[in-house]
Order: C-alpha cells, then structure tokens, then sequence
DNA sequence: CGTAACGATGTG
DNA sequence: CACATCGTTACG
C-alpha cells in the first residue's frame, strides 16, 4: 500500500496491456486508425495519420496489408458527404473501439452504443414490458411522456446508467451475474476506478463500494474500457468542474482504503477501550461501551456538562417565540369565543326555521284565484335544465331541476371513511354507511339525493313559505298554494334548513381549525427549551452588551 | 444522492 | 416528421 496508485497502474499496464501498432507499444490514449483488412490498430502518429485527415477515409489499410494484397486501396469520403456525414463521424468516433469494427463486420443485429453493449439480454429485447414505470409513461402505453426513458427490461446491463437499470429482485440477481460477465466494457470505470480495483486485487479487501459486483477484469479488457471513454471525451471540452469533483472522489477513496488498510494491518478493528467514564474494560462487539451502564454514566456526565452552561445561555435573553406563542394563543382563544357565539346563533336559526316551518304546516290551502294568477306570465321565455340541458317550461323549471339534479346526484356516492363525530350537533351530515367501499356518506343529511328521498307531499298539504316583500323583509304571511301545485317555492324548508346547516358546518369547521393551532402552539411552547432542545442547540449572544432589538420593538 | 422533468439528439 | 431515448439540470 506504500506505492502510489498511478504508479501501480501504469507499472501494470506496461506489463500486461496489448501491443499496438508497428512500434509494438500499448494503447497511450492518443488517436488510433484501424486496418480494415487484419483489424489491428495502429498510432497516428507512427503512420503519420492524423485525425483531421483519418475524417476524410473512409476505408483505410495498412502497410502490410496492402502489400500483401496491393488491391487494397484507401478509400476517401467524397467531399459533399464529409459536411454532410458530421454526424455519421461522431458516432464512428465514439464506438471506433477494435470491438465495435469487429462487431461491425460481423454483422451484428443489434446496434451499440453508448448505453448499449448490445449483448446483453436487455439489449438484445425488443418488446416493451408495458409493467415498468418508464413504459407507463410512455404515449403509446397510454403514459404523459414525461420521463422519456427505455423500458427498464431493456436498459443495458453493462453500460446504462444503474439508475435506469431494472429494479424488480429476481431481475436484479439476474443483472448482477451478467453484469460481472459484461462489466469489462463500462464506461464506468474510468482510471481512478481501476487503480482502486487495482489495489482490491493486491489487498485482497473491499471499500464500501456502491456496487457490490465484482467486476471481472483482464487487463486486456480494462484497456478497451479506457480507450472507449478516451475516445468518447476527446470531442467534449476540457470540463474543469468535474475533472475536479472526480478528484475529490478519488481522494475520499484513498483516504477510506488507508483507513481500512490501517485498522486491518494492525487487526485492533474489534477491539476498543470501554468510553465509559473511568472504565478499563474492553467495548463489546458493535459497542462503544463495555456495558449498559457504562454507556448511562457517560450520557448522564454529558447532561451534567453541558444543560447548566445552556441553561444559563438560554436566560440570558428573552424568548421572542414564547411571547409570539402567547398572541397566537390569545388570539385563537377570541377567534374561538366569535366561533362558539356563532354557533349558538346558528342553532337558534336552527330552532327558529322548525318553528317557522311548523306553523307554516298550519296554513290552510287556499284553492281559487293563485292558480290564475301565475298563468298569465312567462309566455315565451325558454328554460334549459343545467343538468339535463333539456328545453323546459319556465313554469315548472324550479320543479324540474330539483328533480334532475337529485337523479344525477343520487348516482354518486360523496364520502369519507369516518364516521362524523360532533357533540351536540343534530342533522348535519348524512353519515349513511356505505359497505361496498366503506364509506359514510358527507353530504347535508337534509339534501342528500342519494340516501334520502324527499317525502310524498300529501294532497291537502299547503306550500307554506314565508312570503317577502323586498326580497328580505318577512310579511309574516305564508304561501297558501297546494303544496302539490306551487312551482315558486318548490322545496323550500330542504333549501331553507339546508342553508343554516352548511353555515353550522362551517362554523364546526372552524372550531376545529382553531383548536389544531392551539394544539400546535401550545407542543410548541411546552417543547421549547426541554432538556433535548438545550442539549442539542444553544443559543448564542453574540454582543452581550447590545440589547436585543427584537424585545424591544415588540414591547 | 436519487428522481422527475425536459430539451436535445438519434432514428426510421 | 414523429417517435425513442439520451444527457443535463433542478429539486428535495
């Protein structure tokens, strides 16, 4: 481990990686041209081929090929094609590895690139899984479109990003055997990666790896990988930022495998002194301390230490949240007091509305001239039902629409999966218990369609409404048409008692809003400054000769 | 650090 | 041109 990692890379290399080229020399990350003919690979530089020029071949043979074969010849790209091919170089550059050539010529079916290796069994899948959460999202599964991803049963094993790979268990053991079969093409592993591996190799130990698969590397291989990523990033700029953050990595991972390195050359990894106070014995296994109480003793030295300094810290000034505490709870207390006077003025309503519906059941029926009277207006006008958008006669609208609407109401179900529990309160929601999903019903009990059907009004029954003069005046009279036959009040009392029970709702509402923020105030304030709060913070006057202005404003 | 989102780019 | 999917970025 005293040997630095560059070194023992490139020690490495020099002794295992393959030869190249006419010089006989390893891969050394500069541009290389293939022979099309017996496939080897040789250094621009020792043919005197330069990438700039390698762009306008299209096929290219070596020396020694074309001697043995003078038909070969060069072949160049036309120049109309060379603007036009831009693209078709990028993506030759990329994958322009001795593999992919290979591959090329072999007609292989399935394409490579830089998230496929093309063996794997992912790569080699055509269909859609239609289950996973990146074919959800797709259009053609009914998706939004917003991931954009391949079907998870399709991402490369070797070269997609982990996080995209598969996540279902049985796939993911599936994955993890392939990927130590095909791991020797990922990009992954860059230089820094493979010095670590490297040194796993001589140690024969594992750092905390991200993976837990072992790569299985020749150096052949690892040779391949660099060169891919070589010439995949000779085209990007130089960025600065992440050459930078690869650093660091690299330093964390030197610093974690001198750590390890130490605590197992000197094999004392299990064996601490007991940080009990005044404690000689050896820590158990997994344990700081010797013993249970050992462990007490130390946390209550520690409480000891440091609650009276913070005590004293925390006096030191005034609490600004304790008095903003104290407000809010004197203003919840008034906004709850407003609440529960409306309340009781609701009830009243309540009372009084039965009231005025009884005495209105009192009335008599007045037979003749009402009837008259309404037929001579609304000749022409044309009503639609907004429920049913049918044409209706303005005469019966009011009927009409009621009714409708109940009809399509009492389809749907409106609930939640408690039952209500207000104290005191009559009437208020429906609460019918709906077993098929377990619900009870949170309309109005007064007008909920679906659950209760309006009463069959008996023949001799009067309407009843308080008449009005100015809309909002009360006659002290009462609508004396046949209950069957009046069309301007129809259902008045449900509209009448609906109205004060949605207000009483609201009011419930409210109380209860209110009475959650004093539950939270008042957690607040009994939690502030308790012996956890105060061992794990303080608070710090930074001046102790100025006031605090805060204090002072809100006094 | 993982995830969601989305512009960019490749492909038929 | 539509679709597939990749790379980047903001965000929590």
């Amino acid at each position: 481990m005293d040997h630095t990692p560059a070194l023992d890379n490139s020690s490495m290399e020099e002794e295992n990686a393959p030869l190249y080229c006419i010089c006989r020399k390893p891969d050394i990350n500069c541009f290389m041209i293939g022979c099309d003919s017996c496939n080897e690979w040789f250094h621009g530089h020792c043919i005197n081929v330069t990438e700039k020029m390698a762009k306008a071949i299209r096929e290219w043979y070596c020396k020694r090929c074309q001697d043995k074969d003078p038909s070969l010849e060069i072949k160049y790209r036309s120049k109309k094609n060379r603007e036009k091919d831009g693209e078709i170089h990028r993506a030759e550059k990329r994958s322009s590895t001795p593999d992919f050539k290979l591959e090329k010529r072999r007609g292989s079916k399935v394409k490579r690139s830089a998230r496929m290796c093309g063996e794997c069994e992912p790569c080699r899948r055509t269909e859609d899984c239609a289950q996973c959460d990146f074919c959800k999202d797709m259009k053609k599964f009914g998706g939004p479109n917003k991931i954009r991803q391949k079907c998870r049963l399709r991402q490369c094993v070797v070269r997609a990003r982990k996080m995209l790979r598969v996540r279902d268990e049985e796939l993911s053991l599936r994955e993890r055997r392939d990927n130590i079969m095909h791991r020797r093409y990922s990009d992954e592993f860059d230089g820094n990666e493979m010095e670590l591996f490297q040194q796993y190799k001589e140690q024969n130990l594992m750092w905390g790896s991200e993976d837990e698969d072992v790569p299985v590397f020749s150096p052949v291989r690892r040779k391949k990988a660099i060169k891919v990523k070589h010439v995949k990033r000779r085209e990007k700029k130089f960025d600065k930022k992440k050459e930078s953050r690869r650093h660091k990595q690299k330093q964390k991972h030197k610093d974690r495998i001198r750590h390890n390195s130490r605590v197992d050359g000197r094999q004392v990894g299990d064996l601490h002194q007991c940080l009990g106070p005044n404690c000689i014995e050896a820590a158990r296994p997994n344990s700081k301390y010797c013993s249970e109480d050992c462990g007490m003793k130390l946390a209550a030295n520690r409480i000891y230490e440091i609650l009276p300094q913070r005590i004293q810290q925390w006096q030191q000034s005034p609490c600004v949240a304790e008095e903003q505490g104290r407000k809010q709870l004197e203003r919840i207390r008034r906004e709850q007091q407003a609440a529960r006077l409306r309340l009781a003025e609701m009830e009243r309503r309540f009372h009084e509305l039965e009231g005025i519906i009884a005495k209105a059941k009192q009335q008599d029926v007045q037979q003749d001239e009402e009837v008259s009277e309404t037929e001579g207006e609304d000749t022409d006008l044309q009503i639609f039902c907004v429920s049913c958008s049918h044409p209706i006669n303005p005469k019966v609208a009011l009927r009409h629409m009621e009714r409708c609407y109940a009809k399509y109401e009492s389809q749907t179900s409106f609930g939640s999966i408690f039952p209500t529990r207000i104290e005191g309160a009559t009437r208020l929601f429906c609460d019918v218990y709906n077993p098929q999903s377990k619900t009870y019903c949170k309309r109005l009990q007064v007008l909920c369609p679906e659950h209760s059907r309006d009463p069959k009004v008996p023949v001799d029954e009067v309407c009843g409404c308080p008449l009005v003069r100015n809309v909002f005046e009360e006659s002290g009279e009462f609508c004396r048409v046949s209950k069957r036959k009046c069309n301007k009040h129809y259902c008045w009392e449900k509209l009448r008692r609906a109205e004060v029970d949605l207000e009483r709702v609201r009011v419930w509402y409210k109380l209860d809003e209110l009475f959650e923020q004093e539950r939270n105030v008042r957690t607040a304030m009994t939690n502030r400054a308790g012996l956890l709060a105060l061992m794990l913070h303080q608070t710090i006057q930074h001046d102790p000769l100025t006031t605090d202005l805060r204090s002072n404003k809100d006094r």
